[in-house]
DNA sequence: AACCAACACAACCGCGGCTCC
DNA sequence: CGGAGCCGCGGTTGTGTTGGT
């Protein structure tokens, strides 16, 4: 006997989302949370797959998803990630605030990987690509490397490149296959000891202790994908922030912000604007204040 | 101006893992 | 312990936009 399906397919909606869909799901969510994606469409009002619910919610709606290119910082930590992750992109996501795992995988898809081909380096084992040609017997461990588990013991075959291992004591312990200090050297998150570009790159970072402590501080700001408790309020009454805990505003003043370009006004949350005016942060301004604190 | 290729990104699909019964 | 249901992840596709010819 099969799986069931997660939905009807004959009865839902497929597609790019509508502003009135989106307006009812960031209604819905603020109201109640999200106990429930499979329910959720139904109690929403949306002819929506509930994975597609928590997928737009996620990737493009949510108050702390940061809108806009990748830094150059940003850009590198993803790099150093992969290197160390491999296409693990949910575990990279969560090292980037504000930065979901699809952004990433598209931005690594479309731009990092051919970036790195031009570089001279293979996107996928971070090694050199002109040393892969003698290295072939390697590559096809390398990839099985790929899908083992962090208990996975290489045999010895990367005697020539030299591990990243600079920041690696920055993971917990508790992060999932990262283990950095059991983990043998590998493919996939060593680089090559003559590919110097690379190398410099990632100690730039890795060096950069500001950024590092920014970027990778036990202080730092994490997501929270739990859900929403807020007290229920009524739909008319959703944007009236005064009513809201005060943290929550502070949080949200963010995606609040992002919302102007998104056309807030279609939304039809009017009160934004009167809450604008007392808001002169920009979001960068306020994620370098985020990062110097 | 029209066409086409490349690019960027939102969204879909299927599978694996976790939890509950 | 095993099956069912649900969620989340990663790969892939679809579509709109941009730039070049």
């Amino acid at each position: 006997m099969g799986r069931q399906p997660c939905c009807d397919k004959q009865r839902v909606k497929k597609g790019p989302w509508t502003m009135d869909e989106d307006k009812k799901l960031i209604s819905f969510i603020l109201t109640n949370g999200h106990c429930c994606w499979r329910s959720l469409p139904k109690l929403a009002g949306l002819r929506r797959c509930g994975k597609s619910c928590r997928l737009r919610w996620t990737n493009y709606l949510r108050p702390d998803v940061k809108r806009g290119l990748l830094t150059d910082a940003e850009e590198q930590l993803v790099i150093e990630l992969h290197a160390r992750l491999g296409n693990r992109w949910s575990k990279i996501a969560a090292r980037l605030p504000g930065r979901t795992d699809n952004e990433i995988k598209n931005h690594w898809n479309t731009y990092i990987k051919k970036k790195l081909i031009k570089m001279g380096i293979d996107p996928v084992t971070h090694e050199p690509l002109n040393i892969q040609a003698a290295t072939d017997h390697q590559k096809e461990s390398s990839s099985r490397i790929a899908d083992r588990t962090s208990s996975y013991v290489e045999p010895a075959a990367e005697n020539n490149i030299i591990q990243v291992q600079k920041s690696s004591e920055t993971f917990d312990s508790s992060d999932d296959s990262v283990n950095c200090s059991n983990s043998p050297p590998s493919a996939e998150n060593s680089l090559s000891a003559g590919d110097d570009d690379q190398s410099c790159l990632i100690d730039s970072i890795c060096n950069d202790d500001e950024l590092m402590k920014c970027l990778w501080g036990d202080d730092q700001p994490q997501l929270d994908d739990s859900p929403w408790k807020l007290p229920a309020a009524d739909h008319g009454n959703l944007f009236d922030v005064a009513g809201l805990p005060a943290a929550w505003e502070e949080e949200n003043s963010l995606w609040l912000l992002d919302c102007q370009d998104f056309g807030i006004q279609d939304f039809g949350f009017d009160r934004f604007n009167e809450f604008e005016a007392v808001n002169t942060l920009s979001s960068t301004e306020l994620a370098d204040k985020q990062c110097k604190h």
